[in-house]
RNA sequence: GGUCGGUUCGUCUAGGGGUCUAGGACACCGCCCUUUCACGGCGGCGACACGGGUUCAAAUCCCGUACCGACUACCA
């Protein structure tokens, strides 16, 4: 039997990361063994899905690179045959129907109302003693044909416990005592989702399921669930959770954008690094490789380099330098500054283009001068966003200039106004534009004004790139050519701001 | 409250009885290189939650405590 594992989120925000982490694992799971990688939309939950959020964890998904191998299933879609289950187990007596009115919902949040009402059935109530659980079929049916409302529980036996081996945690077992008669059926004739997993896990064949801690004590409901149904319950693993800086859960409504997968593309984050630093919060290869390709994050993935406790993923939103975790920004620089040229420039295009930068002639007869431009600028770059930003000037003529780049480099040496505009004239009578010609000239240049050649260089890159960082200067001149390199010299723009 | 799980540098992690004066990465700091720099090179700072056991020997095994987390719903 062919091993299938399934993504399967709830549409109820964007892609968060650790959804994507979810995502990530599933797939490198299925093409570590030869599986199939398979999605499943859990919108079930009517008032809180919405088919934005759909898209946005397609989007998500797609932007990493986690194509489904078949077609998504649409939870929803399947409501008909979660209710026959229901129905079904019903009918063999391994559920019953509860006449229990409906709780009326508190103004307390559900969690605290979750945790008073444990405390305080706390020694006083059993998970068995719902009057309706033993009542006779006589009885069940004719309340029933009377037109009472009831929810459909499982009929959890009194004795006897669960257990399963967890791929990541190893053997889990929970007493029957433990477990609450959970309901399958909603009284307005909704399944609820363990059920729904349950049937959908078991029309879907799934053989593992890889999915999130905050599953792992559900598991053991979803098991009676698959024992009644008479179904042999698949390997289960779950991941240890990630949580935002402090140990807290890591929230939409707390920590915004910072969680959503879309963030990342909109921030020029290749999908390759990003995947490969989500690959390393939870899981280790065990050797002390941390750049990975896909194909080595796949041949490396197994269940036990996954940790047992959460991981943090470090940020500081007060901090425009620290926006995200710094290591994710680290892993992006990385992959900017040393991915194979070819496989860049497809996104640097990408960039160049969405900021009104790109030119056609980049892919003609300035093919050569665009791609040894790019491999020059990369180095000092942590995202795509660079390519515009700091970068713009090599593509434009309209650029910003960096006021802290002006006061240091350009303004503390006033003779620098009409130096430029001279060493501009200097660079006019020549034929080779190149790096050793340009050197020969600024150095001739800098020992006639008596000063050191950092005023000068630096000072011009401020004229010619309006930032202080970059590659060195000679490359500069060469990449934004002779001309344009007059023309910034002699631009009093800088001077005026 | 109960059940279950977790705890190695600030963060991600290696290590699973002796090789640990605990290794790597990010961040931070310093030095070097350099025309600048957020490049590069070298170095530094920095952790086994706590308390008991077991053992010749414990970061590693056992117990307890603390802290954190999950679950405890006619949410998913």
């Amino acid at each position: 039997m062919t091993t299938r594992v399934r993504f399967a989120p709830s549409p109820t925000g964007y892609l968060h990361i650790g959804s994507a982490r979810t995502a990530l694992f599933n797939y490198l799971y299925a093409r570590h063994i030869g599986g199939t990688f398979l999605l499943r939309i859990e919108d079930t939950d009517l008032a809180r899905s919405t088919e934005e959020s759909t898209q946005s964890i397609l989007q998500g998904l797609e932007w990493l690179g986690f194509a489904p191998d078949e077609e998504i299933v649409f939870q929803s879609n399947n409501a008909g045959k979660h209710r026959a289950a229901a129905l079904k187990l019903l009918a063999e007596g391994k559920a019953y129907r509860d006449f229990t009115p409906k709780a009326e919902p508190t103004d307390k949040s559900i969690k605290e109302t979750i945790a008073d009402r444990a405390r305080r059935n706390q020694g006083v109530k059993s998970m068995r003693d719902n009057p309706f659980r033993d009542l006779s079929r006589e009885e069940s049916d004719a309340k029933a044909a009377a037109g009472e409302p009831f929810a459909i529980r499982l009929k959890v036996a009194e004795t006897g416990k669960t257990s399963f081996e967890d791929g990541v945690y190893g053997l889990s077992e929970r007493d029957y005592a433990e477990i609450e008669d959970l309901v399958l059926l909603r009284s307005d004739g909704h399944p609820l989702y363990n059920l729904a997993v349950v049937c959908d896990d078991i029309e879907m064949e799934i053989t593992d399921i890889i999915r999130g801690q905050d599953h792992l004590t559900n598991t053991h409901k979803q098991i009676l669930i698959y024992e009644a149904l008479g179904k042999t319950p698949p390997r289960f693993a779950h991941l240890p959770l990630i949580l935002a800086p402090g140990g807290k859960k890591l929230s939409k409504r707390i920590h915004g954008e910072i969680v959503s997968m879309t963030t990342y593309r909109d921030h020029g984050f290749l999908a390759a690094a990003f995947r490969n630093f989500l690959a390393l919060l939870g899981w280790s290869p065990k050797t002390e490789q941390e750049i990975m390709t896909l194909d080595e994050l796949v041949s490396a993935f197994t269940l036990e380099g996954i940790h047992r406790n959460n991981a943090i993923f470090n940020f500081d939103a007060t901090s425009a330098k620290r926006w995200t975790d710094d290591k994710a920004l680290w892993m992006n620089a990385e992959y900017v500054r040393t991915m194979p040229l070819a496989e860049i420039l497809p996104f640097i295009k990408a960039e160049l283009k969405s900021a009104k930068l790109w030119r056609e002639e980049y892919e003609e007869e300035d093919k050569e001068w665009f791609e040894k431009t790019a491999d020059l600028i990369r180095g000092r770059f942590f995202t795509l966003k660079d390519f515009s930003a700091q970068g713009r000037a090599y593509f434009s003529e309209d650029f910003d200039f960096d006021p802290a780049a002006i006061a240091k480099n350009l303004k503390k040496f006033p003779d620098l106004q009409t130096w430029l505009p001279e060493l501009a004239e200097r660079f006019e009578p020549m034929t080779s534009f190149t790096h050793d010609e340009i050197e020969a000239v600024v150095k001739q240049f800098t020992e006639e004004k008596g000063t050191k050649l950092g005023v000068i260089m630096n000072g011009a890159r401020a004229a010619l790139t309006g930032v202080a960082v970059g590659p060195s200067m000679l490359a500069v001149f060469e990449a934004i050519g002779k001309e344009r390199s007059i023309l910034r010299l002699k631009s009093q723009v800088a001077w005026n701001m």
